[in-house]
Parts: C-alpha cells; sequence; structure tokens
DNA sequence: GGTAGGATGGGCT
DNA sequence: GCCCATCCTACCC
C-alpha cells in the first residue's frame, strides 16, 4: 500500500499551526477510498474570529475544545460537510481544515459518490468535494482518527514538501492572517485549473 | 476565458 | 431573518 503508520494521538497534541503543516503529505483513509492532504487551514483559538470556537464552547462547538486527534465535522450552506482534525491539547480550541486531497485508492467509488463526473484533480479538490468523496459525513463528528474508522496515516514515501503559506479561503473575518497551507505546485489543490 | 446566482439547512442575533 | 470555513450551472465575453 501507499501509506505507513497511523498517526499518533502526540501528532495532533501541538499547536495548531505545526498541525496544518505537517498534515501535508500524510494520508486520509475512509474505508475503500484515501487521498494525500495537499491543503489545510489552520483555526485558532484566541484572536481567530473566524474560528467556530471564537464565540465559546457549546455543543457545536465541543469537539473543538476537547482531546486532539479527533474529527470536527460539520455541515455548510445546508448541502456539504467539512472535515475538521483537532488540535492543541485537552481543554484548548483550535482545529485544522482538510481543503483538498490527491486521490490515491477507491478512485472509481470517489467518482460514483460525486453527481458529476470530474477528472482526477478535480475529485478532491475542494473541503465539500472530498468528504462527499470519501463518504465522511456528520455522523463521524467527534470520531477518534487515531483509530478508524477515519484514520489518518503517515505516507510511506516522506519526500521534502514545499509549503506554500496564503490567506484562508471564502471568509470575512480575520481574512488578512496566513493560515492557509498548499503543498507548492500540487496540481490537485481547491480552486479552478489555471492554465 | 470570466462571473453571477441559486440550492439548502443549521446556528445565531 | 441573516450569515455562513461551498459547489455547480448558466450565461457572457
Amino acid at each position: 500500500m501507499l501509506w505507513g503508520c497511523k498517526l499518533p494521538r502526540s501528532f495532533y497534541a501541538r499547536s495548531t499551526v505545526e498541525v496544518a503543516r505537517a498534515l501535508l503529505g500524510k494520508v486520509v483513509v475512509h474505508g475503500a477510498t484515501a487521498g494525500i492532504i495537499v491543503e489545510t487551514e489552520a483555526y485558532l483559538g484566541g484572536e481567530d474570529l473566524a474560528a467556530h470556537s471564537a464565540r465559546g464552547q457549546n455543543e457545536r462547538t465541543r469537539v473543538i475544545f476537547g482531546p486532539p486527534g479527533h474529527a470536527y465535522i460539520y455541515l455548510i450552506y445546508g448541502m456539504y460537510e467539512c472535515l475538521n482534525l483537532v488540535a492543541e491539547r485537552d481543554g484548548r480550541p483550535g482545529c485544522v481544515l482538510i481543503r483538498a486531497l490527491e486521490p490515491v485508492a477507491g478512485v472509481a467509488l470517489m467518482r460514483a459518490r460525486r453527481g458529476t463526473r470530474p477528472k482526477l484533480e478535480q475529485l478532491a479538490n475542494g473541503p465539500g468535494k472530498l468528504t462527499l468523496a470519501l463518504g465522511i459525513t456528520r455522523a463521524l463528528n467527534g470520531a477518534d482518527v487515531t483509530r478508524g474508522p477515519l484514520v489518518v496515516r503517515e505516507a510511506t514515501c516522506a519526500d521534502e514538501i514545499g509549503i506554500e503559506v496564503t490567506p484562508r479561503i471564502g471568509i470575512t473575518r480575520s481574512a488578512e492572517l496566513p493560515l492557509r497551507f498548499v503543498m507548492a505546485g500540487n496540481r490537485f489543490v481547491s480552486g479552478r485549473r489555471r492554465r
């Protein structure tokens, strides 16, 4: 297979920015489908007004304040679900939005789950697309990603990864903060194809 | 090549 | 009632 061990909880028990950068190149696995993480965004505690945790802990944001290495999954625009991985130590808010994957397993199944017939580059190149393609729903909100069935694994080919840093996509509050991280030059990042 | 608008439902004021 | 951490289609160069 193209991937290795599950990431341990200690991987996630660091600052949100550290986790967001370190997740690039790791592999999200759900059932027969899997993809390499090529784009992430950090949502911090404290000054970050774009984060769902900014208005405090409640029923919705409880998972973000909980122990690291769990999935925070929510419905956006009434139609799509977004996958986040919780960082920071237990009791501190912080999570990483997974924004794009490079498909590496179960491509036919991923295509069947998407309504359209996208090219490989566009199969999971957005936060709403990748959850649909991998069959990830709110039923997995709060799930422990160090145990499964939704897991994140080490890639076996751990080449040096170039990281580009930009502002986050699709937000208005705290929009200037450089908290989006993309694998340099990767064709599978979100947005329309250029060229 | 580009942009505008609609779908759709939960959370918050 | 308004605001979303989105995506797709239609339409216009």
